[in-house]
DNA sequence: CACTGCTGGTAGACACCGTCTACGAACTCT
DNA sequence: AGAGTTCGTAGACGGTGTCTACCAGCAGTG
């Protein structure tokens, strides 16, 4: 009846995918997904050996999310490599903003055992778009690059943590992490007139 | 009989701190701290009304330790600020990695609803620590005080989040952070020689 | 066609969870 | 002694993830 017939493992993985970035983690439990799904609760298992297995696979869209629209977004900047981070960083931050439980999802540590989150396919890829900008812009004194790079990302990641915490907003009595985010990247790379 | 009376709220308390820094987050249930703190499962209830609110007092636990540990840090450090900085920090990073149940719980964003942990009570005491350490070491063409004192603690914050994550680890290939800590000071504060 | 075997989903049980409510023991105060 | 309050118990309810037994429908073979 339905125009796709995508089979149960994708739907499962779209419906997850929707009610984590519509409702947030707590509501991507087995069995509503399963609800949501029209399947019974114990038919996800067929796919998915457990619960993590499927938020798992939901976080790796995530990631897959994020890497495409940084991706699009290398494309439609600049040259400029500098310029070129710019739009990344910005890209990460309004990513982890406008998708919170996503972008909690895809950090939440106990998704990394036995190989079912590997940080090869998710993480990594989208490091290395960054860590090739951040070699481009390195200065002479600064440390070396994959240091470098690993700790302005380190930098744009708490950034967008504790912004959603709270806490720098009302550290900072900043209304948007813009001004946090031209800190980061100046103090990481050097001001941008010089 | 027991030597200390000090009643079963402190009790539950101790006892739940003691579970998530043993056992991790997936510890912390309501009847589990209960079952320890040789109660019924509904004796809680009396003086927490929710499982967030038992968890919230946790974490405020964690905080105030971590509080505590900054302080002694900063009484045993030298007068240099920067020194000073670099002893804080670590005391960040460290806590961060061995604590790491304490600390995840200490950030999670669905404890802050409805001031159950106030953000003034808790991460604010340790930002005002640093920001007074950053102001001194401040350099007229950086970023206003609050706002790199933010940014620098987006950065550590970020190192002990992703690091537990092993997504640094693996990306830069260090087997500890402490180049990574050294980059991210002295990308904000500018290079200790200097 | 009849029979077999497999694929993919159902349905119910289990233990555990957080919450709610009724109850009762022990204590204080007059 | 009696009344009221404090504080913990015990059971129920609906929800969760996991496990197991079952079975409908299909493919392939005789």
């Amino acid at each position: 009846m339905s125009a796709e017939e995508t089979g149960l493992r994708a739907r499962l993985v779209a419906v997850g995918v929707d009610l984590v970035l519509r409702e947030g983690q707590s509501a991507v439990s087995l069995r509503e997904i399963a609800r949501r799904a029209g399947v019974s609760h114990g038919a996800p298992r067929r796919y998915f050996p457990t619960h993590v297995d499927l938020l798992s696979a939901i976080a790796r869209e995530g990631f897959a999310d994020l890497t495409a629209r940084v991706e699009e977004t290398m494309r439609d900047a600049g040259p400029d490599p500098r310029t070129r981070l710019v739009a990344l960083a910005r890209t990460y931050l309004d990513f982890a903003a406008a998708h919170r439980g996503m972008f909690e999802l895809m950090f939440r540590h106990d998704l990394l055992g036995s190989g079912r989150l590997r940080l090869r396919e998710t993480s990594l890829p989208l490091f290395t778009v960054l860590a090739d900008l951040v070699a481009q812009v390195r200065r002479p004194t600064d440390a070396p690059a994959p240091v470098l790079a690993g700790a302005l990302w380190a930098n744009l990641h708490g950034i967008a943590q504790l912004w959603a915490w709270g806490s720098l907003p009302l550290a900072t009595g900043a209304t948007d992490d813009d001004a946090l985010l031209r800190a980061a990247l100046d103090a990481h790379l050097g001001p941008t007139l010089a």
